[in-house]
DNA sequence: CTGTTAGCGCTTTCAG
DNA sequence: CTGAAAGCGCTAACAG
């Protein structure tokens, strides 16, 4: 069986196709008889409208694309699954893009967008993204974007984000609190306003509880894992080993702990950490170990049920507004285990 | 700015759109002098082919769908990696389905993609998944179909998977290995060949080491958290209390650990838990910790080159194959910290 | 080497 | 209430 198309449902029941167009879709002129046959038929020989047809004709796509830096990521796949439960709630699909903390990539994957694939763009900056001029040709196109997490400051459209200076704030305290005195910062390097925010809530917690600020403990991570590896590594092995750690970063906790491993540390008596991590088993997998749990199916839920509704209202302007979701410090003082 | 069409530029330069077209793809029969006058153009305008109008001209559209039961899952972000990395190489786009183990999501999605939106599918069954009559459909309409990791058995296409049986196999004697008397199975309720696979992996490992085989021990949960975590609680609580546990799929071994942690069980002196597991952590987050590693960024990839070859190969049959990677059994039988 | 022409399948005026 | 007709932007066969 080869594809239907409206023209061969139109011939069977010997009426237009816009008939049968319009029938489909339940136009209000259209006699409930005719109606009635022409959906019945449909459904008999399974007829399935041709997207691309109507994508062209009406110069939109029920398409939305996602440009995040990466997917093995859990924070970035319970947002996509945040995205996923809006989208298909009101009949989206979702084109993945991936920019690898590509600054290229991101560009062209943004310049490729332009084609009127798409009807709207959510995105999450790559962190190497320090330009955001390329940005700038969406206006013109009048294609919407939602940013979220990784916002572009710059840019007037509506952001989605977690209130990442006072979490970050909250989680050093807490580690000064559990007795800390020499934290280090694990953060990725840093034109993004979240790690500017993150480092701050650092840094102003230090600075609240007289604590020396020390350079050589604020590490700027990259997406070179091996470099990050041997920059922790070393960090742990100066003079200037910290006694808790506050990684702004999940993959940079990560790298972390195989640090520790590497070297047999045992957590958290020697070293306490303190993450953000969205990993399912972050809050008890290791025991004692806090963490900063960001509202991520929220925040895609959040932000492409934002960008849809502008969709659907005719393609309203997106406010340039900041919505600030609250990400949780699941405290775990004391080894259950 | 407006879009710009093959129009504007053909208006533009007085010449017609078929040569303004076959100058873009670079057709051996335009002049030079044509060429670069046109390509030039198109980069000054920067002028973007409307994919939509190609998709229904050409009737393929440079697009695959991926269909997972979810992404909040390590491997199949990773695998989405794997994917993307051969798509994107290879000019092709990707769609992401979310089926959330449901049976009827999984059959509308696949109802809906007959409409010619995508050349092929990269698919991993849900779990509840037992009839596939809803697929044979695609057989008539020849849309190409690869699966990976859940796999249809009775499907004739390409398959790529992991060999479940003989890690499963493995660890289970593993656990043997270490002291084990009363292992207990976690899976995902089993229809799936994978599921199959596995628990006929643990129960010959029983088997041939002469362990009794009690269905006490042997759990198939299901999406639903809270049952399986009830279940695992009685388990541990009942006498048949293992002193081992095999969890093959990755979701149990975390529900798992919830139930440790409310239990206030030490691990592993207490119970020894293997699990399947693609968190990055896994190997080394919790000590002592045996872990079977899928190759998911291998699979991924696997599956989307030879889908997208064949597609290249203007829509060249897929064999009736399974390839199969090897998972790798992370043994950590010390505590390290 | 280039232009003309005829659609791909659908939506949407506009007439009736 | 229904049909005719135009056209979204691109491609490809054919003619020259």
């Amino acid at each position: 069986m080869v594809d239907v198309t409206l023209k061969d449902l139109a011939r069977e029941l010997k009426i237009s196709t816009s008939t049968v167009s319009r029938a489909l879709k339940d136009a209000h002129d259209i006699s409930p008889k005719t109606k009635q046959q022409v959906l019945e038929l449909a459904r008999k020989w399974n007829y399935q409208p041709n997207p691309h047809a109507s994508s062209l004709r009406r110069q939109k796509s029920k398409t939305i694309a996602v440009i995040i830096p990466e997917i093995a990521n859990n924070f970035f796949s319970l947002a996509i699954n945040g995205i996923q439960s809006v989208a298909q709630q009101k009949g989206y699909h979702i084109l993945i893009y991936l920019t690898h903390e590509n600054f290229e990539q991101e560009k062209s994957i943004i310049q490729y967008l332009q084609s009127g694939r798409v009807d709207g763009i959510l995105m999450s900056l790559s962190s190497e993204t320090r330009d955001t001029a390329h940005l700038s040709e969406f206006k013109q196109k009048g294609l919407p974007i939602v940013f979220f997490d990784r916002v572009c400051d710059n840019y007037d459209t509506l952001k989605v984000t977690t209130d990442d200076y006072f979490s970050s704030f909250e989680a050093t305290e807490h580690l000064i609190e559990q007795g800390c005195q020499k934290i280090a910062y694990l953060g990725l390097s840093n034109n993004l306003s979240i790690g500017i925010n993150r480092m701050n809530g650092y840094l102003d917690a230090l600075r609240k509880n007289n604590l020396a600020i020390k350079p050589a403990r604020i590490i700027q991570g990259s997406k070179d894992h091996q470099k990050n590896y041997a920059l922790i590594f070393e960090l742990l092995k100066s003079n200037h080993r910290p006694d808790g750690i506050f990684a702004a970063v999940e993959k940079m906790a990560i790298t972390c702990y195989q640090v520790f491993d590497e070297l047999q540390l045992s957590i958290p008596s020697e070293i306490k950490l303190l993450s953000f991590s969205n990993l399912p088993t972050a809050p008890f997998l290791h025991p004692s170990l806090t963490t900063i749990t960001q509202p991520a199916f929220a925040i895609g839920k959040e932000a492409a049920s934002r960008l849809l509704s502008a969709l659907q209202k005719n393609n309203q302007p997106l406010d340039n507004e900041t919505i600030v979701l609250k990400s949780t410090l699941i405290k775990r003082e004391s080894t259950k285990w």
